[in-house]
RNA sequence: GGCGUGUUCGUCCAGUGGUGAGGACACCGGAAUCUCAAUCCGGAAACACGGGUUCGAUCCCCGUACGCGCUACCA
């Protein structure tokens, strides 16, 4: 064991006791059953849409239970930290509607980067190193990979415990020379696990938990030959979800296996152990099995991704919701937003993100929409992805508004739905702006293969006899009339018992203008289009098809 | 390898010691139609496997397989 004295002189001399933290992050008063909870994203990427999932769990638990919910940036691996991933986070969390009560600037408990948390680390690693709870391990990166080498060799468990941790039990002398050298050392956990020992505890969704205890004496304090002495995460978690008086931790499934590491840290930091809730990971297919979700290769682990494309935040947490609580999803959307989350209910097998079914989701979401609504919407997401397109809705928000109302609004009982996300906007109501919209010629290959002597002839005596008409069955007889002069047949029937004697049937023909209108072969009811096009537009556009 | 954890239609979830194992999305077929979307009707589709316990197991127990995670001075 260390001399006090030489344990201290590790350490700034004006490093605080623990009793000065405890003082000042003092328990916080609430309510009885009141959860404070906090996500803990590393700055090493974007935010993973997992991250964005337990956020959401996080809001919801300590929103319900008159607790408090906290942004903690864990960027204790300043190798592998990504510039701006905190704006990320901060643009992320803002855009779904799920904020800490306390982040960054704000709240009693802070910083909230545990890069700016140092002297708080320190003071409990001496603590520890004062009661020999911990101790210096001056083991280089060559002893410990030949350790594991070896351990691996004889098919050993990998980790430093036992005999294999070589610096657990060295005298006093031993550690000065070393000090005296100038050699950099990591403090360890000194682990009282003991061989074959086992701990149980509760998991607040998987209920109770069994696990081997852990023996190994896991590093607390990273190297000291660094600028900053940052802990470890497992040091780090006691520390913080300790002092910042965090009482339910709701993390990802991958952390079981540490939970008894973590449990000694906290019985030998005399702290009060706080509650578990594992959360199963978000998974992708892979062909006919699944892995967790990859930043690396998924687009859709990216929260950006969900943002790029502008799923509607709602339709994207009434989704995850439902993840977390399969019941959530046979509710109407604002129910199952306002329906508190549960614990208990979370799956524990790791679902697949679907985002297929997301869509369908974020359809009917828009589809229960008024026009103003999705119009500023759009103009919202656009304002960042796509310039153009503000600039056309703006000056042209009366007929953007009219398009939106074509099979679709409150008068009509099934609304299309055609948008599902708001980049789909563009492509889905494009045309109906003269300046997103290309006049077609007639030749084009959309207009089915037609003659386009025929097209040309057809369209002059469609345009020629125009008439905006309001009713859509005579409206559309505009069509019907042309016909037999153009050598159509009246139906789809007639021209399949005699392919050869025309150039298609009604269908061919409403094709012709169909595509005139709206550049494509697939549109709204092609009476509603012309109306909102208005006569003007819709003789420019058929005209260019003579 | 060790330890942990999980496994109901393709997917997300319900469910029960005795059920025709239910819904939603997707898929297929049909209706309607000028195309698409929407809508309506219909269909196919699952209790991982093997042992127990039991009069009876999808459900309880034990194994096996497979998936996932941990086994870092990454979180």
């Amino acid at each position: 064991m260390l001399d006090r004295a030489v344990v201290d002189a590790l350490f700034p001399s004006g490093l605080p006791e623990p009793e000065h933290w405890e003082k000042q992050y003092p328990p916080r008063q609430l309510p009885d059953g009141a959860k404070v909870t906090r996500l803990g994203p590393s700055p090493t990427g974007f935010l993973h849409i997992g991250g964005l999932y337990v956020g959401m769990i996080d809001r919801d638990i300590s929103t319900h239970s008159g607790g408090a919910y906290l942004l903690r940036v864990e960027d204790t691996d300043q190798a592998r930290e990504v510039e701006g991933a905190v704006e990320q986070f901060g643009r992320a969390f803002a855009y779904f509607g799920i904020q800490p009560d306390e982040e960054g600037e704000r709240g009693d408990y802070g910083p909230y980067f545990q890069s700016q948390r140092e002297a708080v680390y320190l003071t409990y690693v001496r603590e520890l190193l004062r009661q020999d709870k911990a101790y210096l391990c001056f083991a280089t990166k060559d002893e410990l990979a030949d350790i594991t080498a070896r351990q691996q060799a004889t098919k050993l468990p990998t980790g430093y415990y036992g005999r294999w941790a070589i610096w657990r039990d060295k005298s006093a002398e031993e550690v000065q020379a070393k000090l005296d050298a100038g050699e950099p050392y990591v403090v360890r956990f000194r682990s009282p696990g003991k061989a074959g020992e086992r701990v149980g505890f509760v998991d607040a969704i998987r209920g109770q938990l069994e696990h081997e205890a852990n023996r190994n004496d896991v590093v607390v304090l990273k190297a000291s030959d660094s600028e900053l002495r940052l802990p470890t995460y497992h040091f780090a978690h006691a520390v913080d979800d300790h002092l910042m008086r965090v009482n339910l931790v709701i993390r990802g499934e991958e952390w079981i296996s540490s939970v008894p590491t973590h449990l000694q840290l906290f019985d030998a930091l005399g702290f009060e152990r706080v509650e578990y809730a594992h959360i199963a990971p978000l998974m992708k297919q892979q062909g006919g099995s699944r892995r967790k979700l990859s930043k690396r290769k998924d687009p859709e682990a990216s929260v950006d991704f969900y943002i790029e494309a502008g799923f509607p935040a709602p339709a994207v947490q009434y989704y995850l919701r439902g993840l977390a609580n399969g019941r959530l999803a046979e509710l109407p959307l604002d129910e199952a937003l306002a329906t508190p989350l549960s614990l208990g209910d979370c799956g524990v097998a790791g679902p697949l993100v679907d985002l297929v079914k997301l869509e369908d989701i974020a359809a009917d979401y828009v589809a229960n929409l008024s026009g103003e609504d999705i119009l500023a919407l759009v103009q919202e997401w656009a304002a960042t992805h796509d310039a153009t397109l503000v600039d056309v809705l703006t000056a042209e928000r009366d007929l953007a508004l009219r398009a939106l109302t074509v099979e679709r609004g409150p008068e009509v009982a099934n609304p299309r739905k055609d948008l599902r996300k708001w980049s789909d906007f563009r492509p889905a109501y494009g045309f109906f702006f003269a300046q997103l919209f290309e006049l077609v010629d007639n030749g084009d290959e959309r207009l089915g293969g037609v003659d386009p002597k025929v097209v040309s002839a057809f369209a002059a005596d469609f345009a020629d006899n125009y008439a905006d008409l309001e009713d859509g069955g005579e409206w559309f007889n505009q069509i019907r009339g042309l016909l037999e002069k153009h050598g159509f047949a009246p139906n789809p029937k007639e021209y399949k018992k005699n392919p050869d004697a025309f150039h298609g049937s009604v269908r061919e023909a409403a094709q012709l203008i169909r595509v005139a209108l709206t550049g494509s072969t697939k549109s709204p009811d092609l009476h509603a289009v012309a109306r909102t096009l208005g006569q003007d537009e819709v003789l420019r556009r058929v005209r260019s098809l003579v």
